[in-house]
RNA sequence: GUGAUUGUAGCUCAGUUGGUUAGAGCGCCUGAUUGUGGUUCAGGAGGCCGCGGGUUCAAAUCCCGUCUUUCACCCCA
């Protein structure tokens, strides 16, 4: 069915079976892990003041500027849906006091960004992400990365290759774009038009522009760390070289900035090669946000659920594998043995067993073909003659052999 | 936001230079002697040809608009 009339929204989509076991795995599975690092779910609204993402992800970014649904409501309050995650954990985190400055929060929710879809890029996407807030340390940092990666494994990806940099502090980040501005000064006229005006609003953004000309001036300025104080490259080194001892893989790539302008020190960015133009799988670093008076500093990722599951399908894993599957089917013929199959039905499954059953007067044929598409493993026969016996007949759908017994023994080998 | 691309049965897709009742495979339903699935065989149901205009004696097919799909730019997870 093609017609409009049925469609999700434009770049949204329904999930449904059997693609929602890969989600449940992934969401199980990831509540697992983060649970093992001392993390805790948080669950906060959709729908935030547009002033929370104005201050936090950064008045000038795309993301902010001509990415987000905002609107004003009803009362004319200027409302923005969440574009990531980050933001409205923080704003919850502030209203904590203390608690909220040594916190670790983790969240799985749906995210929204207004922009054209493609490959890996729905209007309506899924993150999962953690905070851990704290004053900056590298140990922190790693640690996080390392849970990172943990996930990824624990999902069953392989392939996905970690980028790291460094962005300093604020006051290393001014250093860096006053020094970034007069170097590329000379070369104003060859970068690209959006490159020009990024040298005003946010000069490292130029470093990482993909046009083959920038890509060239870029190389021949020298390495963002190095307009560092020795303290913000001596944070970077101890975050790679702790990884190096957890057994993490990290590659150094002294153009990775990241987008969002409330990062600080150690920035990363997941790839994966079974991703198209979003290559993306995850990103991260550590943040400073000021929604208050006082700045909340912290660490934290958000990885695409969309992406890791275009990513895990090229490794092989996939939905079917999480089906539910087995089970029982229980099989009626006459009205009056469907009405006491409803019964027994209702005491299996208060059991805690998948069983299935018609609720319709259907052949038995019917039946056992809807059994048999099921993938039930086994088929319970009650009719009308085994219930004037008290019985019921067993089949094993796999070889095919049957057996009848009494109704108790049904239940005990149920 | 820009550029390209797609839309025909539940699914995957055919449909000749506009020309009769729009097809296939898979799936679904019903049968092949009484109450037994998967394989086989026979039969059957199911389409506002995305939507709205227009051209024409005639439109799934040509033109315009619109929505949608996919991909890239841009941005990011």
């Amino acid at each position: 069915m093609a017609s409009n009339e049925f469609q999700a929204l434009q770049g949204m989509s329904d999930i449904h079976a059997p693609e929602i076991y890969l989600w449940h795995m992934i969401e199980e599975r990831a509540r697992q892990l983060f649970s093992c690092y001392g993390y805790e779910e948080l669950r906060t609204p959709s729908l935030e003041k547009l002033s929370i993402f104005k201050r936090s992800i950064g008045d000038t970014t795309d993301v902010v500027q001509k990415e987000m649904y905002a609107f004003e409501d009803r009362g004319g309050r200027e409302l923005a849906l969440r574009p990531e995650g980050t933001a409205g954990t923080i704003r919850h985190l502030a209203g904590r006091g203390e608690e909220g400055q040594n916190a670790r929060v983790f969240y799985i929710s749906p995210m929204f960004r207004c922009e054209r879809p493609q490959a890996g890029r729905k209007r309506q996407f899924h993150q999962v992400g953690v905070e851990d807030t704290g004053e900056p340390n590298p140990l922190a940092d790693a640690e996080c990365i390392a849970l990172q990666q943990q996930l990824l494994e624990a999902w069953g990806l392989t392939g996905s290759k970690i980028q790291i940099n460094s962005r300093g502090t604020k006051e290393d980040q001014k250093l860096i774009s006053d020094n970034l501005r007069q170097l590329l000064d000379e070369h104003r006229g060859d970068l690209c038009d959006d490159c020009q005006r990024r040298m005003d609003e946010n000069v490292l953004r130029v470093i990482d522009c993909k046009n083959e000309k920038c890509k060239a001036i870029a190389a021949t300025l020298p390495e963002m760390r190095s307009f560092m104080t020795q303290e913000s490259q001596d944070y970077l080194d101890t975050v790679i070289e702790t990884l190096g001892q957890m057994g993490v893989e990290v590659e150094y790539d002294r153009n990775l900035v990241r987008g969002l302008d409330y990062y600080v020190h150690t920035v990363w960015e997941i790839t994966h090669g079974a991703l198209g133009a979003q290559n993306a799988i995850a990103g991260g670093g550590r943040y400073e946000i000021a929604l208050g008076k006082k700045a909340i500093p912290g660490v934290g990722f958000a990885m695409g659920i969309e992406r890791v599951i275009t990513s895990l399908e090229a490794c092989g894993v996939t939905a079917g594998q999480f089906a539910p599957k087995g089970g029982l089917w229980l099989v009626s013929l006459g009205d009056e043995a469907l009405a006491a199959n409803m019964q027994l039905a209702r005491e299996l499954r208060g059991k805690g067993l998948r069983c299935g059953m018609e609720l319709a007067a259907k052949s038995m044929k019917a039946q056992m073909r809807k059994a048999n598409r099921a993938g039930a493993e086994k088929v319970i026969i009650r009719g009308e003659d085994e219930i004037a016996k008290g019985t019921a007949i067993v089949k094993d759908m796999e070889d095919g052999s049957q057996e009848e017994m009494g109704l108790d023994d049904v239940l005990r080998i149920a």
